[in-house]
DNA sequence: GCCGTTTTCGGCCCGACTGTTTTCAGTCG
């Protein structure tokens, strides 16, 4: 997501290249497709832009390099234009005339398109022929009846953008994955029990895992005789804040939180959302659409409304070089279709039961829908190469853990107890080192306090061992990475510890620093030789904060080095729904270069161990499978790779 | 702006819905 305030050009802080990081300008091109699309600019240029940002953003070797070896065109939707762009920002800190087209467009226009049913061919046109460069303005205009006169705008659009106005101030932004799911599965059940609904799937991003949901689809298949009484059923429900629209094939409706006030069944999935239900989303609203098919349409309609856009494009194409032609309502002959479009050129269509058949008739395994966002999930399927994906079933243990010695609202033994109901063999205690400190609080266990907890493990490993238990606890710490680099606690304490999470927390100076700078700072603490695991690796706080600048490529290159040579590195998915990070882009990257991954909840008490549910979702869309990943070790395998 | 059974320029994924029109452009997913 682009946010709105603050666009500028990004300007070079070094004296020498890389002036700009693969992010700013990754950014920076994504603000230039919404500029150009406010300028009027051709639509495929727009698009061109895109997919350079796209492109950058999962660019895992050095921009430098690339540059200076001419290779920059090489990248698949990079040509002389956008490459010439990118080796003048790498290698000079400029952006050609670029800063013409951020001067011209006012800010206002970009908030604008915010509106629903407002984009930016009419916000282009609101500017030039009535000075209309804010909301504000607009509201002022739709008041006073501006809007209606206007060639192609009329009273309906000026009462929607009203109330657009107030929509955007209202129910502004994204979910986190938490709450949608929350709220989708509530959706998919209520539906699921209407007599007469066949089937009721949640589709969309919710679907695929992504770590922020923008609204709910879920996709209902219905005889068609049913289908009026089924949408009726569908507005009575509660906690419908208001409907959007309703026609004969799809109802959009605001959702708020007494869709939420049963809980409904047992599933992991289900237990996972609890928490979120009671707690973590009493304020949401979420967007919701529901479209209701056919029975034999659904599963088109389903991996339709599931995407990603940019994974659908890529099976039109497939369908297209196989003759056919693919859409939401079937997958057909493209000369029997002729010039017929959508359900009347779908009435051939080959029939597909579910969804792998799709993708059976297009030469591939039936791709897992957290996969589906066009990153290489295609080619591996086409060539057999699909990984299979880890299971939460998987998991044996975790080592990001903390008690009441910290912050943490459950005991040691609270905590071992919840684990071995979870069916673990271990749990790894790391509570925050002593430097932390919150709001003048010292949050961290002092280390002269530090022998006590390893009393207390200790005994309660011994009494394991005496009823024939199979469980371990793991003594570890959460250990600060202070400001320039360097690990908390003496050495003698970290080397008494089985495993030692580096984790940033003093963000202030992370933030102020430059990606660079602060690569260097975390390789050093990573080259410590007590470090075993990076915890949370930015310090991104989803829908709060944005994580400190950092390589991570460079990092996770540096961490893949140590594991060659036998020395375990390992990264954490922070599995906190708050938090997911390492974000699930990088993960793929970690696993080619060997570097393990930890799925770890970060618990705070008891009901957080259950986080490793989002964990283990997040490391799937990561292509992660059990072999990538630390804790689906067993106790005996982690205390030989822990030497204690 | 990129791409190509590439050398020069046309095509670039697909369809529904809406409000404004009277055949269509803009928006959205």
């Amino acid at each position: 997501m682009v946010s709105v305030s603050a666009w500028r050009l990004p300007q070079s802080r070094s004296d020498a290249p890389p002036h700009m990081t693969k992010t700013q300008i990754s950014t920076t091109f994504e603000q230039v497709a919404v500029l150009l699309e406010l300028d009027g600019a051709n639509r495929f240029r727009v698009i061109a832009y895109q997919n350079a940002s796209r492109a950058l953003a999962t660019l895992e070797e050095d921009l430098l390099s690339i540059v200076q070896e001419n290779r920059i065109t090489e990248i698949k939707g990079i040509g002389k234009g956008i490459g010439g762009l990118i080796s003048e920002a790498v290698l000079q800190g400029s952006w050609g005339n670029l800063d013409e087209l951020y001067a011209k467009i006012p800010p206002g226009l970009i908030q604008m398109t915010g509106i629903p049913s407002l984009g930016p061919k009419r916000v282009r046109l609101l500017y030039e022929e009535l000075k209309i460069d804010s909301l504000e303005k607009l509201k002022y205009a739709c008041e006073n009846n501006q809007i209606a006169s206007l060639q192609g705008f009329g009273p309906k659009s000026q009462e929607k953008y009203l109330e657009g106005i107030d929509l955007l101030n209202r129910y502004q932004g994204r979910n986190r994955l938490d709450i949608g799911l929350a709220y989708g599965r509530s959706l998919e059940d209520k539906i699921s029990k209407i007599p007469n609904v066949v089937k009721a799937k949640l589709a969309g991003s919710a679907r695929r895992m992504r770590e922020t949901i923008g609204d709910l689809d879920i996709v209902l298949g219905a005889k068609p005789e049913y289908q009026d009484g089924i949408i009726r059923e569908i507005m009575n429900f509660p906690g419908i804040a208001e409907v959007k629209g309703q026609g004969t094939s799809k109802i959009s409706l605001i959702l708020e939180a007494e869709m939420l006030a049963e809980p409904i069944g047992s599933s992991e999935m289900d237990i996972a959302l609890s928490e979120s239900l009671s707690e973590r989303s009493a304020n949401a609203t979420i967007d919701a659409q529901i479209r209701i098919v056919n029975p034999e349409t659904f599963p088109f309609t389903l991996a339709y409304f599931t995407g990603s856009k940019e994974h659908n494009i890529r099976m039109r194409q497939l369908a297209i070089d196989k003759g056919l032609r693919l859409n939401e309502f079937g997958l057909f002959s493209e000369s029997e279709a002729g010039n017929k479009t959508g359900m009347e050129a779908a009435k051939n269509t080959l029939i597909c039961s579910d969804e792998s058949e799709i993708y059976k008739n297009l030469g591939m395994p039936w791709i897992p829908p957290e996969l589906r966002e066009d990153m290489g999930e295609i080619e591996a399927a086409l060539e057999g190469n699909l990984p299979k994906l880890i299971e939460i079933g998987d998991l044996k243990g975790a080592f990001h853990n903390h008690t009441t010695s910290s912050d943490g609202a459950a005991t040691l033994e609270e905590m071992a107890n919840q684990a071995i109901n979870l069916g673990w063999e271990y749990l790894g205690i790391a509570d925050h080192s002593e430097s932390l400190n919150i709001g003048g609080r010292q949050i961290g266990i002092p280390r002269d306090k530090m022998i006590n907890q390893s009393i207390e493990i200790k005994k309660l490993n011994k009494y394991y061992q005496n009823e024939n238990i199979n469980f371990k606890l793991f003594h570890g710490s959460e250990c600060d990475i202070l400001s320039d680099g360097k690990l908390d606690y003496p050495l003698e304490i970290r080397n008494s510890l089985s495993h030692v999470i580096g984790s940033v927390h003093a963000l202030g100076s992370w933030k102020n620093r430059d990606e660079s700078t602060n690569t260097e700072f975390l390789i050093k603490a990573i080259e410590d030789p007590t470090f075993t695991i990076l915890g949370h690796p930015t310090g991104r706080i989803l829908q709060g904060r944005e994580g400190f600048p950092i390589d991570m490529h460079a990092i996770l290159r540096q961490m893949a080095e140590f594991n060659q040579d036998g020395i375990l590195k390992a990264v954490e998915i922070n599995a906190s729904p708050y938090r997911l990070d390492l974000d699930w882009r990088f993960c793929k990257y970690a696993k080619e270069l060997g570097v393990p991954i930890c799925i770890n909840p970060d618990a705070h008490d008891t009901q957080g161990l259950n986080d490793v549910w989002y964990g283990t979702k997040i490391a799937r869309k990561g292509w992660l499978e059990d072999k990538d990943v630390l804790n689906t070790k067993t106790k005996s395998e982690i205390e030989i790779l822990f030497g204690k």
